[in-house]
DNA sequence: TTAGGGTTAG
């Protein structure tokens, strides 16, 4: 049930700023409310008398939904001495799309004088949208420019900081860090602290990170969960622990949705459940135990510790599942070899009336390859596509190269692999291996084993995996050869990586 | 009146 648009009575700019109090937030949160946003410009711009002010906060209001942009960029261009705040407010809107960026781009060329808004938005747009050395170029810009001496401030440093963890740059990081240290830029700022210890951890300097951490002046819920989660990127899971427990304990920090969910990822890859079931009762007790964002990650967490029965009183008691929540019960039934129950929750989800994206499809496709359901298969894969618009990944590949292969149909795996125009992965390649495990085909085994050398050679699970699947496919120099290089490399026993469980599974 | 850090499912 949607909430009525309210209707306004627009005569003074009084007026129309308590209109615009009023929509904005219903407009955030619906586009529903896009005609209503629409009327209230119409009715502005028939005002006696307009200011900039209220322009502006028009043009803000128009541009919080992707549906009335248009009428923001339209907005603009009637603007007759339209200020920073115009553009800044646009840029911003544009560059929430990775596809408008160029757009942003041009607007943030072209208008006449930036200030730290402009810069901010402009640097944190390109570090989102996957080019953060183009950011940090733009931040570069910056400084060069004396027109811009003065922009810098702790939004524009911690989005350059940002931008510098996303390229995986701790030099770049570093010489921010001194750089911020240097100006004092930030000093009272729990954002920029908390950007800068995660650009130690996810360079992989974690020890940096935490003394960065020990050493603010001020922490917030994000501080202390990005801190917790850096321990366990990097596999140090008795130190997240301890710091998760010290934040509920002497720290006295409440956890939020985010908390939970890190912590709940790290029990699933444990599949500790011991622990993720008191994580689970702490979230009750608390306001999160209804956040879909949480429970998500709860229902991740039971199935990854099969415990499907968990699973299922949670999902039952989500007030509204979204497209996390159904796919990780599809994902969650087809990996616990229940691929029935999995097309089961697909039929449900899709009446539900959520659009799937490109990991349901993962779950589908396996839960098909598990129950050797081939037709049903392909015909799911080729609605990927026609049906659902969505392109083909690497992984759905590997699905319907799992599903072909196990079945022995290695002509048409083949065919599909020649044809595919996405490069095939180690997923693929290990689920092909499976396949030639069960059905002995050596000639293709040694294919797929060549191809899946070349992709991870210097990963141990690599040379173990290839040693069993020569092994059971009868090629003993292989065999040999693949030993002799563990030996010479001091490889002895590995754990088991996702993709040779995958080919395990498959094949054994 | 406009901007920044952590982000659950394969």
């Amino acid at each position: 049930m949607k909430t009525k648009s309210p209707t306004f009575s627009v005569t003074t700019a009084s007026q129309l700023h308590d209109a615009i109090d009023r929509l904005l937030p219903l407009l955030r949160a619906d586009a529903y409310h896009v005609p209503a946003a629409r009327a209230l410009a119409a009715a502005a711009a028939s005002l006696p008398s307009s200011n900039l002010l209220l322009s502006n906060r028009l043009l803000h209001l128009l541009s919080s939904q992707s549906a009335s942009l248009p009428d923001a960029l339209s907005l603009l261009s009637s603007i007759p001495n339209p200020d920073r705040c115009s553009y800044n407010t646009l840029i911003a809107a544009l560059s929430r799309s990775q596809r408008h960026l160029p757009s942003a781009r041009a607007l943030f060329d072209r208008m006449p004088q930036r200030d730290h808004f402009s810069w901010s938005t402009i640097v944190s747009a390109y570090s989102r949208h996957g080019q953060p050395l183009d950011a940090l170029a733009l931040y570069r810009r910056m400084h060069e420019d004396p027109e811009n001496a003065g922009a810098d401030n702790e939004f524009t440093a911690s989005s350059a900081l940002a931008s510098a963890t996303a390229a995986r740059c701790a030099r770049a990081g570093r010489e921010l860090h001194c750089h911020v240290a240097r100006k004092g830029i930030g000093a009272d700022d729990a954002v920029m602290w908390s950007a800068l210890a995660d650009m130690y951890a996810k360079c992989g300097r974690v020890d940096d990170a935490r003394k960065v951490f020990d050493g603010m002046p001020v922490r917030d819920v994000v501080s202390w969960t990005a801190m917790v989660e850096r321990y366990f990127d990097a596999g140090r899971v008795e130190e997240g622990f301890m710091l998760f427990l010290h934040m509920l304990g002497p720290a006295g920090v409440r956890p939020n949705e985010f908390t939970y969910a890190g912590v709940l990822r790290a029990c699933a890859e444990l599949a500790v459940e011991s622990l993720g079931r008191q994580v689970h009762g702490r979230m009750l007790k608390s306001s999160i135990g209804d956040s879909c964002f949480a429970e998500s990650a709860l229902l991740h967490m039971y199935s990854k510790c099969g415990d499907m029965g968990s699973v299922e009183c949670v999902f039952e008691q989500m007030t509204k599942p979204d497209l996390v929540s159904w796919t990780a019960m599809i994902c969650g039934y087809a990996q616990n070899g229940q691929p029935e129950e999995a097309l089961h929750y697909f039929d449900m989800f899709l009446r539900s009336g959520i659009r799937p994206d490109h990991v349901t499809f993962v779950g589908v496709l396996s839960a098909c390859a598990h129950a050797g359901l081939v037709e049903k298969g392909l015909e799911v894969f080729h609605l990927i596509k026609d049906e659902y618009g969505i392109q083909h990944t690497a992984d759905h590949y590997a699905c319907v190269i799992d599903l072909l292969s196990r079945s022995g149909q290695f002509e048409r795996a083949e065919e599909m692999i020649n044809k595919m125009p996405v490069k095939p992965n180690k997923f693929l390649w290990a689920s092909l291996l499976g396949g030639c495990r069960i059905h002995k085909n050596v000639c293709l085994a040694r294919r797929a084993a060549e191809a899946l050398f070349e992709i991870e050679p210097e990963n141990p699970a690599t040379y173990v995996t290839l040693a069993n699947i020569y092994t059971s496919v009868g090629l003993f120099d292989e065999v040999e050869g693949v030993r002799g290089i563990m030996e010479s490399k001091g490889i002895r026993k590995v754990p088991a990586s996702s993709w040779e469980k995958s080919a395990c599974v498959s094949g054994c």
